[in-house]
DNA sequence: TATTGTTATACTCTATAACTATA
DNA sequence: TATAGTTATAGAGTATAACAATA
């Protein structure tokens, strides 16, 4: 492939398929988290980024700190902040201090926010698997395999 | 499939297959977004929204009612016109009386419009193209065919 | 000096709903 | 009555940057 002739070039598209897929992962991408946030707001009062945050205190029985999750939700930590008080003021997560680290806590989910948690998510899996109906398991599989060589990709090429 | 093992079943996950696709679904988006959304801002001061404005306009010469540009961009009406009316102030689009229907308008790019979001597109196509160049061909025929069958599945289902 | 987390701030995007003008 | 678009509003979500406390 000739760069020059891509930053150049006449030609006003040379890798159209490439666009049109990511338009259309886009599209569907957006599609299904709108279902989603619609759902959390209509049957639980909260919303995506409150749900992600517990989803990742659920596999994290004793509790994880700040700056991880504000790493793995990719959201810098003042937002993790807001979030994090948010969850506390209804009872569904805790601070708690960490040993021989002054400066950090660790959150983890109340038992009141694991209880929430579990039925908010019971009913997230049906939501996904309902928009994932149309396809078979090896369908899933394949586009879970194709997604992780570019997840990885695009994680290597972030700076 | 029993809907009843998968609402009252003692099991807490049925499909993990569907929920991990769609988390890695979500992140591969979200990385890729973010990498255009920043590029976007420090190349060119705009926004994805902006640009997914003006890429609509950019395949309808003759312009596109408000309401077109609703439908297709998946946000209210009221939004278009937050959005059209900055990108007017810029000069990048124009409303043009509809002949006929005194309500409407149609948007299109003005030359100066079309010249920016040519240089726009050039460089968003190699973002793009980057971010999948871990793919062949075929893989990324392959992801374009069931995610279109995802996407036709979920607007199907939606109400 | 570097890191963890908080605070303050500002901005974009979004939905809802009431509204005007026209069909 | 229904539709196209606007306006007003409120809230979610985000990044940036300055800051305090601790490592």
């Amino acid at each position: 492939m000739d760069l020059e002739a891509r930053l150049h070039g006449a030609a006003p598209s040379e890798h159209p398929e490439a666009l049109r897929l990511w338009l259309r992962l886009l599209t569907c991408t957006q599609l299904i988290e709108k279902q989603v946030r619609s759902h959390l707001r209509a049957q639980f009062d909260t919303t995506l980024p409150r749900f992600d945050l517990m989803a990742q205190l659920e596999r994290a029985p004793d509790g994880m700190k700040m700056k991880e999750l504000s790493r793995r939700m990719m959201v810098t930590s003042g937002n993790i902040t807001g979030i994090t008080d948010q969850l506390v003021a209804e009872g569904l997560v805790e601070r708690m201090d960490v040993q021989g680290d002054r400066r950090a806590y660790l959150v983890r989910l109340t038992p009141q926010g694991r209880t929430q948690f579990n039925d908010m998510a019971r009913q997230h899996e049906q939501w996904i698997v309902e928009a994932f109906a149309t396809l078979g398991e090896r369908d899933i599989a394949t586009l879970y395999r194709l997604l992780g060589k570019v997840k990885e990709h695009t994680q290597e090429t972030a700076e």
